[in-house]
DNA sequence: TATTTAAATGTGAACGTTCACATCTTAACA
DNA sequence: TGTTAAGATGTGAACGTTCACATTTAAATA
């Protein structure tokens, strides 16, 4: 690890090639003002001495770092089983390379975390900005962030500001569709199984009252018993299913929040001796990978994921750049993925 | 986006605690030669100001961003399918997390991007070092860290640089362990669906020789014929499983080098009325967590993910920190999980 | 050709730390 | 009580850029 040779600045360039450094800083920063001779001999300097600028000191010296924070408060064991964050993750990282951005990544487990990384990427300036993806187990940490003066968008819902940023999927259109989709397959009695009563509240509020506004266009009564609470999880999927099987009247059909929990329930169900889709349909959210390997393959919402990720960057870099933007929430459709399952 | 009001710097809080701001910098560093007088009345100021070190200006000061970047050379459309990464980002995090250290990702996705990222975070100094994970697409690029002074670990094998660092499974004992499963099984005839020719070569190397040496440690001769192409894609894995079946003598028993390999394999298995694992037995490596989902669920060889994050973070750190390494390729053990699919 | 104007380049300061070194203080010893 | 050494604090410089402004140069006009 010897360190020793000294690094190439802009002084060295401009040395070289005959002119002031901060020439040489305006042929880096492509500003216009530079005559097309001079850039060209700059830039060849640049080449022949292997000049690269030094990120700290750009930093230092222009308050920014071209670093975005993308915080994730996930725990380590849930994280590996959601592929929807990678193809988020993904869709921000393509938008942050091409506005040549880095990204800045905290997997944050618990709030305290969450907060330390809050920290590090706004308050520190470390990020010129942040994303933030929330989660069913996100709450706390989220409420920091509405206090502070630095940009962020939040994937999901901003609970914590009424002022805020957000991208996030029309979930009371889709889990509509999947509803009256049902529906139009004959099914009366459509139990859901539900998200959690803490977390990413609005997510399931949405697609639940995407569910009852379907029923009132069919004219099906809402029954409360027919709703029963998961989590998200496959394993909170099959309780909640047990709960449905177990009512006096039974059910033909079941809406599940999310994949994860709509596999869960298929599986239950196939335990019980019955078949989906001919004794009980069920429908999913998301499209994970795994439903369409499922089998029955597993008719679900497919959220744009990837785009999302766009979205809220893309809306990030505008609010870095402190150009104004009128919509603070942008919605987008989800697509009803019709397979076996229902 | 207003700007306006003044950073509070390191000048402020000295000024507030009548100390030089060199003190402040002794107390923010936890360096000793403070009094834990002096280092309260400070620590005091700090908290009243509200004081946030700039991340920048460190930067500049210190040579050192306490930054890392990993750089995983995946296109979105792979990313999203493979819940190992997501398994090891984890691992990094956390251990860079425990280290005051941050993250920066890269998922470059073609090698044009890939060395993009290199150069952001290496040369530009905007990192201290780096992690690379290798993955079945990735092979140019690699070759360019391999040429430059700061630290970087692989994951996976690194194939550009003999004096390189790296961090992986045991494939070799992995594979070594499913084979001989298969074979007190009572399986004689074992077809592998392997790895691609390029990419992460030497990691289907090491499989592919544990199968051989299983083998050969029960005196069944190697047949060539049986051994198979795949890319680990599912589909690949079901193409591979189509030659695998039309072979003349039939087989009992088929060794994916991954799982999502042998989950194709099991849905062709199923597709021409065979059953798994009475007809014929599938084993997978990776375990996934579709692994356990899975109809039969997957026999298969775990890696450990997180762990080997976590590993090849440590392994970086110690680099970076100038300690010098002894070993430099650290091999995680396997374990085999033994479930339905044989 | 003299004059105005715009574009190109140069100048000094600032960004907020850390580092190596100099100086001051305090306690321990003779 | 004077001397010494160690520990605590202060000092100046350096890190490598960008930014606002000043100056020079070249082109356009009268």
């Amino acid at each position: 690890m010897m360190r020793a040779k000294k690094r190439v600045t802009i002084k060295d360039v401009a040395a070289e090639a005959g002119v002031s450094y901060q020439t040489v800083s305006r042929v880096i920063n492509n500003s216009r003002r530079v005559t097309d001779e001079t850039r060209l001999k700059v830039m060849g300097v640049i080449e022949e001495l292997n000049f690269r600028p030094s990120f700290a000191a750009r930093n230092l010296s222009s308050q920014r770092t071209n670093i975005i924070g993308l915080i994730v408060p996930y725990s380590a064991d849930y994280l590996i089983r959601d592929p929807h964050l990678l193809a988020q993750i993904s869709g921000i990282d393509a938008e942050a390379n091409a506005n040549d951005y880095n990204l800045l990544l905290s997997t944050a487990g618990n709030s305290e975390d969450g907060i330390k990384a809050y920290n590090r990427f706004l308050t520190q300036k470390v990020a010129d900005g942040a994303i933030v993806v929330e989660t069913a187990n996100s709450t706390t940490g989220n409420d920091m962030l509405a206090k502070q003066d630095d940009p962020y968008v939040v994937i999901g819902y901003d609970i914590f500001n009424s002022n805020g940023y957000m991208a996030h999927s029309d979930d009371h259109q889709g889990a509509k569709e999947a509803t009256l989709h049902l529906i139009e397959q004959g099914h009366q009695r459509i139990g859901v199984i539900n998200g959690p009563a803490t977390g990413a509240i609005r997510t399931s509020h949405g697609r639940l009252s995407g569910y009852k506004v379907a029923l009132e266009m069919a004219g099906i009564p809402f029954e409360p018993e027919l709703v029963v609470g998961g989590n998200y999880t496959r394993l909170s999927g099959k309780r909640a299913t047990e709960q449905l099987l177990a009512l006096d009247t039974p059910l033909t059909a079941i809406f599940a929040l999310n994949d994860r929990m709509a596999i869960g329930a298929i599986q239950i169900i196939q335990k019980h001796g019955l078949t989906v889709p001919q004794d009980i349909a069920v429908v999913g959210f998301d499209d994970i990978p795994a439903a369409v390997d499922f089998t029955p393959s597993l008719t679900t919402v497919r959220q744009p994921s990837r785009a999302l990720g766009k979205t809220a960057a893309r809306l990030l870099f505008k609010l870095i750049a402190g150009k104004s933007v009128e919509n603070h929430e942008v919605v987008l459709p989800t697509e009803l993925i019709i397979r076996q399952s229902s």
